[in-house]
DNA sequence: TGGTAGAGGCTTTTT
DNA sequence: GCCTCTACCA
């Protein structure tokens, strides 16, 4: 064997790049290499083992990591990347429909539908049935209970016999509907892209057998966030040769309310015999200071397997943590930090600002916009769900599957045309009645509908007929335009919005994504496009590369890293989130979530909360988040205030020298921590570091530092005004705000 | 049929 | 605070 392969991998993770044969676990904790080791196993099997590419499936979280994958192992074997399957599980399941689907009934040219699709879907089923509907709160709701089951490898069947309540039949009689429904129209939602796999190799044992006979090597990672029906999904594709590569870590599961299911981790040895486990707890990444943060904070969930990273890297600075009054002044000092961290060197690409809830960009945006710097928002507003991309996007998608209803009903309405809700309607009811497509009621004459309606029925019949003959003979690209072209769209967003000029651009940029992806793509396709934009993620469109800040979810993090990492809005509420209050595994997801966020790091931590932060309109104070007080003070540079007070008026100089000399101030005597304090204990007490305060004499601040207990318990505070005092606390004519 | 005004709900996270 | 849905009117 040539050992020199593996010079730059240690013991452990040579051991998982080596253990070729059955199924293996890889515990790999945050930074630890993971990445690497998946692409060094491959390229392994490919040189040492012979395994030809085409025997090697393998699934990623985003597109993006599938891609990054693809591309490394291009550059190690050239040309091996070519017949691998690398992709989501979501992904994955189109390409084994498109080829299968028939065997369980689905047409080749199925439409795909996202969750706003599926939610129109169920809005009508809804309203056919009257009765039923009372059983939910809204479609939402429902779409979501729908969801759960289907990810649960709850069939319609199932749900109905395990019913214990009208509630819960009513339920099942609405997600039978739904399900019939999405087959009328020849449409899979999302969950069907793998729940339907699973149905497939459960229905035909030969294509169960085709696929995991050809597959003798699957690979998972984020195996910690894979849902029992994906888990499904695997088991079968690993059925034949049982090489069952899987990369997870238990503390960064954080999709719990997706239907992942940690377990699938932690019951790995006992769900296949003969599991070989390895653990990869070096960490590459992160300094020792914020490795430290994270392995304190991580430590107080229970449900975890139990993990110490650790790093021969540098200490490393400490970390920030910032106490602003406001999300606006939160927003500034942020901005502010930012500057600080380019003008020591660091560019731009190297740094991230993550939050809990995409509504927190708003604030931030609104500052970067003012200070001009370049940046990027991930996943806030999507682009494949602004009205017109989706309303271009709906013709595209009747144009291929003539069954697709929910698409139908939006391209007949946009632009106008003269026919209303109530001829849809009757065109809806005769095609349901006859068991037909509405398009084959219109070809028939448009039976139901006379007059004038009945003229403009003919009309558009006319449009779309014209655009499927586009569509059998032309690229995405072409049709796309032609879509815009024939249907004056974009003449009917200039006279019908005001803000038409953006709307148009979109829509110019939709042609040019169909460009760009007709370049590269085997099957270019109307429908290729379409499968490729049902499957895009945000966080896909995610360059590193182009210079630009990057602000996103924590969700939408896992699996970065930057030089610097901000988290802002750590406050009680928000993070850890209020839904998750009542529910103790739902606060150590939570904190999972902040552990993830943590490791993003590299160099630079900072933390920021708020006392104010407005909430659908209302002001509503937050308690810096329990997370804060997790974390071991001798990692933690003092709290920081804004110099400045902000307001649009007083913003144009907000980021010269005033502000950034405070903040630069030297902390040692903030740092010498006495020995004996225990931060575990702080939990019982009423005061916690980072908490906002406020004392009858000195107004608003930040807890510094909490230390004694009982009638010697002292408190360091520092005060929006700038000043730092100590209190007894028994004495202090101060309280929690 | 289509536009608009006002009410009501909502935001936790996403393939 | 913003978006979506509904009811009503032109």
């Amino acid at each position: 064997m040539n050992t020199s392969l593996f010079s730059e991998l240690n013991d452990r993770q040579r051991d998982a790049v080596t253990a070729v044969n059955g199924p293996v676990l890889v515990i790999a904790g945050a930074g630890s290499g993971k990445t690497r080791v998946l692409t060094e196993r491959i390229a392994y099997l490919l040189r040492e083992h012979h395994v030809s590419p085409r025997e090697i499936l393998a699934f990623t979280f985003t597109n993006k990591a599938a891609r990054e994958m693809k591309e490394r192992l291009e550059r190690k074997t050239p040309g091996a990347a070519e017949t691998m399957w690398v992709g989501t599980f979501h992904a994955t399941g189109v390409r084994i429909l498109r080829r299968h689907g028939d065997k369980i009934g689905i047409q080749r040219n199925f439409s795909i539908y996202d969750a706003d699709d599926s939610l129109n879907l169920l809005k009508r089923i809804l309203q056919r049935n009257a009765v039923a509907a009372y059983a939910v709160r809204s479609p939402r709701a429902l779409r979501d209970k729908i969801s759960r089951m289907k990810n649960g490898l709850v069939t319609p069947a199932i749900a109905q016999q395990q019913a214990a309540h009208d509630v819960d039949e009513r339920i099942a009689t609405l997600y039978a509907e739904y399900v019939k429904e999405l087959e009328r129209a020849n449409a899979l939602d999302f969950d069907d892209l793998i729940a339907r796999v699973v149905e497939l190799f459960s229905v035909c044992d030969e294509a169960r057998v085709q696929y995991a006979t050809r597959f003798r090597y699957v690979l998972v990672d984020e195996f910690q966030d894979t849902n029992a029906i994906q888990m499904a999904m695997i088991d079968h594709l690993s059925s034949v040769h049982h090489n069952l590569f899987v990369v997870g870590d238990d503390d960064q599961s954080i999709y719990s309310w997706r239907g992942a299911r940690v377990e699938h981790i932690l019951d790995f040895e006992d769900l296949y015999e003969n599991t070989r486990v390895i653990r990869l707890e070096q960490n590459y990444r992160s300094t020792r200071t914020i490795l430290n943060a994270a392995n304190h904070v991580i430590a107080h969930n229970e449900g975890r397997k139990g993990k110490h990273l650790w790093t021969d890297g540098d200490v490393g600075e400490k970390i920030q943590l910032i106490a602003a009054h406001d999300e606006e002044s939160e927003a500034v000092y942020v901005v502010q930090c930012v500057k600080r961290m380019c003008a020591r060197g660091l560019s731009l690409k190297d740094i991230a600002i993550l939050y809990r809830t995409n509504a927190q960009s708003r604030a931030l945006e609104d500052v970067l916009v003012m200070s001009s710097l370049p940046y990027q928002i991930i996943g806030s507003v999507r682009f494949y769900e602004r009205m017109e991309v989706r309303d271009i996007l709906a013709w595209c998608k009747v144009l291929v599957n003539p069954n697709d209803t929910v698409n139908l009903r939006r391209a007949i309405h946009v632009p106008r045309r003269g026919i209303g809700k109530t001829s849809f309607e009757k065109l809806e009811e005769e095609a349901y009645q006859r068991g037909v497509s509405v398009i084959d009621v219109l070809r028939d004459g448009g039976a139901p509908v006379a007059g004038a309606p009945a003229r403009r029925c003919a009309e558009f019949l006319k449009l779309y007929e014209r655009l499927a003959t586009v569509v059998a003979n032309e690229v995405a690209p072409v049709v796309v335009e032609r879509v815009v072209e024939l249907t004056g769209y974009v003449k009917y967003l200039e006279t019908n919005y005001p803000d038409g000029e953006g709307r148009v651009e979109n829509v110019e940029e939709i042609i040019s994504k169909a460009s760009g992806f007709a370049e590269g793509a085997d099957d270019p396709s109307l429908r290729g496009f379409l499968e490729e934009v049902a499957l895009v993620a945000d966080v896909d469109n995610l360059d590193l590369e182009t210079g630009q800040l990057t602000l996103m979810t924590l969700h939408n993090a896992k699996g970065l890293e930057f030089d610097c990492v901000v988290v802002t809005g750590l406050e009680e509420g928000l993070f850890p989130h209020f839904n998750s209050f009542n529910d103790q595994r739902a606060i150590e997801e939570e904190r999972r979530l902040f552990y993830v966020g943590i490791t993003r790091a590299r160099k630079h931590l900072v933390l920021t909360c708020v006392g104010m932060r407005r909430r659908q309109g209302q002001f509503e104070g937050g308690m810096p988040s329990r997370f804060l007080g997790e974390l071991p003070d001798e990692c933690l540079d003092r709290p920081q205030q804004p110099s400045v007070e902000v307001g649009v008026s007083g913003s144009r100089d907000l980021f010269g020298g005033a502000g950034t000399r405070v903040m630069r101030g030297t902390h040692d005597e903030y740092s010498q921590e006495s020995p004996g304090d225990d931060q575990f204990s702080q939990e019982e007490l009423s005061y916690r570091v980072g908490m906002r305060v406020r004392h009858d004499n000195f107004g608003a601040g930040v807890v510094r530092k909490v230390e004694g207990a009982g009638d010697q318990l002292r408190i360091t505070v520092i005060f929006d005004l700038g000043s730092e005092r100590k209190f007894l606390a028994q004495y202090a004519p101060m309280h929690p705000m």
